[in-house]
RNA sequence: GGCCAGGUAGCUCAGUUGGUAGAGCAGCGGAUUGAAAAUCCGCGUGUCGAUGGUUCGAUUCCGUCCCUGGCCA
């Protein structure tokens, strides 16, 4: 099996300037694991590289959807592979980077074979919870697919959704489906690397200064134009990022910046958090304790030089 | 200096007709299969400003003091 290595990490805690000095090193290639990247133009919020950088380090998935659109993880294992593999056959290694740990995790286990996403099915389930409410729902979704309503929460109405739509759709259970093709084995095998500082405080201080950083780089002027274009709103994935949704809600309802920026760390404290109970679930993965030093950008290349090729010049 | 209103969880506050207290937010832990930067679940001991007094018992009532804000000098 072919080798990818992955670099994962909460959000803020460097893994692109690992990766960036990854691919000066070795003969890598960056392959991009964030669902909010992939949008163009969501630049200074997703703390997307500088072109000058990504001239240097090209990242794939990333600008590949415009922010109106959706993705999904099932569509990220599809592009995520067929990149790797073109990485693979020009005798290079995929550098898998990112934070979305979803995304990670389909990678590497596999996903059912499901149906899609139904966007008037869902407008559809969506009025009706709101009449009826989502525990309502819930009960429906218990009768058609008692496995999954014993999982899903009364109140997650993401998940109901999704699991009422699935059976409506299939015609059959939903948790039926999922367990079918549960296991997968990956054409891949991967050496895993995450960075985190090893104290929280020092995370959320990094959060802090990376927020207000963007902030000074203009990424209010950044929302404010992504919402002028009119066909956005708010309640769109790309709209719902950390950051975005906060800030949007600020120019929507005009409260106070001071107050929408705050709450946009607190969402970015909390999402990191998020990351870090995926990360510690993961196997055979080896931490980096990260900070503002980089000292960890050299341990890192040291623990993955023996599996690569060091680049030529 | 005088008067008034406050001082209760990291923050904003509620409450105890006297039996040592609870919400929201924050924080922490967890879940996670086509929206995942999403969505959801769980976790609340803190000298109730300090100190005397009354009382079987005070965070609660009374006195004094300290601090904060407002008004008046």
């Amino acid at each position: 099996k072919p080798l990818a290595i992955c670099v994962m990490g909460p959000t803020a805690s460097g893994k692109t300037a690992l990766a960036v000095e990854m691919v000066r090193r070795f003969a890598c290639d960056i392959v991009s694991v964030d669902s909010a990247m992939i949008y163009r133009g969501m630049d200074i919020g997703t703390a997307k590289p500088e072109p000058e950088v990504l001239a240097r380090a090209p990242h794939r998935l990333i600008d590949i959807l415009d922010p109106a659109q959706s993705y999904s993880a099932a569509r990220f294992r599809d592009d995520a592979l067929a990149e790797m593999r073109n990485i693979t056959a020009a005798g290079r290694v995929p550098l898998l980077v990112g934070g979305t740990m979803l995304y990670f995790d389909v990678l590497q286990h596999g996903i059912s074979p499901l149906p899609g996403a139904d966007p008037k099915l869902r407008a559809e389930l969506e009025a009706r919870a709101a009449r009826e409410g989502w525990p309502a729902l819930h009960a429906e979704l218990a009768g058609l697919d008692s496995a999954a309503a014993a999982r899903i929460k009364p109140n997650d109405r993401q998940r109901i959704q999704r699991a009422l739509e699935v059976c409506y759709i299939a015609g059959r259970p939903f948790s039926e489906l999922q367990a079918a093709a549960a296991v997968e084995t990956s054409e891949y095998r991967y050496l895993k690397l995450v960075l985190a500082p090893a104290d929280r405080a020092v995370l959320h201080e990094m959060i802090e200064r990376r927020f207000r950083s963007m902030m000074q780089q203009g990424f209010l002027d950044e929302v404010r134009g992504l919402r002028a274009r009119g066909d956005l709103h708010a309640d769109m994935p790309s709209m719902r990022a950390v950051g975005y949704r906060q800030l949007w809600e600020h120019l929507e309802t005009g409260g106070s910046l001071e107050d929408a920026v705050r709450r946009g760390i607190v969402a970015t404290r909390q999402y990191a958090k998020r990351q870090l109970t995926w990360l510690r679930s993961e196997s055979d993965v080896r931490w980096f304790d990260s900070d503002a030093s980089l000292r960890f950008v050299e341990d890192a290349c040291t623990y993955a030089a023996p599996h690569l090729v060091e680049s030529p010049r």
